[in-house]
DNA sequence: CCCTAATGCTACACTTTTAGTAGCATCCAA
DNA sequence: TTGGATGCTACTAAAAGTGTAGCATTAGGG
């Protein structure tokens, strides 16, 4: 048990925790749009060590989040509703960006 | 730097590299109500190490997320718009635990 | 001044996690 | 029955994180 892994049973500690494992969230950005084979998604993760996949996946499906059939991984119902609120944070992200450039500029 | 850096300038990798170190979305998630001092913030993150603590605070500093006044460390402006998206996943998560409990009787 | 307490943070030896590469076992279509 | 794609494991090396001690600085009282 990793010295993280969080005590409490408040659902936000056990989701932070999960999702602060490397290529947590990277896996769910990536499987926003299809379902992806194991071989695909490592492909999309800056090929990723198959170990690190294989221990992200593993754990985001006893999540529920991901699930995996004959098309590969992908969404759980739940994993999905994640999954938009990664595409919020994306929306963000842009203006993130720019705040952050042009805070430089002005240093 | 480490395996996952993205090299692409995407703002949602440089995010979600970030966030997916250990603690990122943890700390952010304790700074949510309060600015907190160093010790205040490590207490309430379980403890976690200095070393690790530390390397958190800088990055999410260089991000532009957290910064550090006389009162402690806490949101910037931009860290606040981030904060508040960890609230709705906050939300979020008790649905997905009621969930993940149904779906565990069910089995 | 000196003492105390709180602050942010570093040092360092140790453990856990991740990376990188190779390749296995299974399935399925040709 | 063989060729290709699949999910995944084995293994070693490297990187990240842990745990404990404690340093340097600052602010306040006596």
């Amino acid at each position: 048990m990793s010295r993280q892994t969080t005590r409490s049973g408040r659902p936000i500690m056990r989701l932070l925790d999960v999702l602060g494992r490397r290529w947590a969230l990277r896996v769910l950005w990536e499987l926003r749009d299809e379902r992806l084979t194991f071989r695909d998604l490592r492909a999309r993760c800056d090929d990723v060590s198959p170990t690190s996949l294989n221990q992200r996946l593993k754990e985001l499906r006893e999540l529920g989040l991901v699930d995996h059939d004959d098309e590969g991984f992908g969404y759980t119902r739940l994993g999905r509703e994640l999954g938009e609120q990664l595409l919020a944070l994306n929306d963000w992200s842009h203006k993130w960006d720019r705040a952050l450039a042009r805070q430089r500029n002005v240093d």
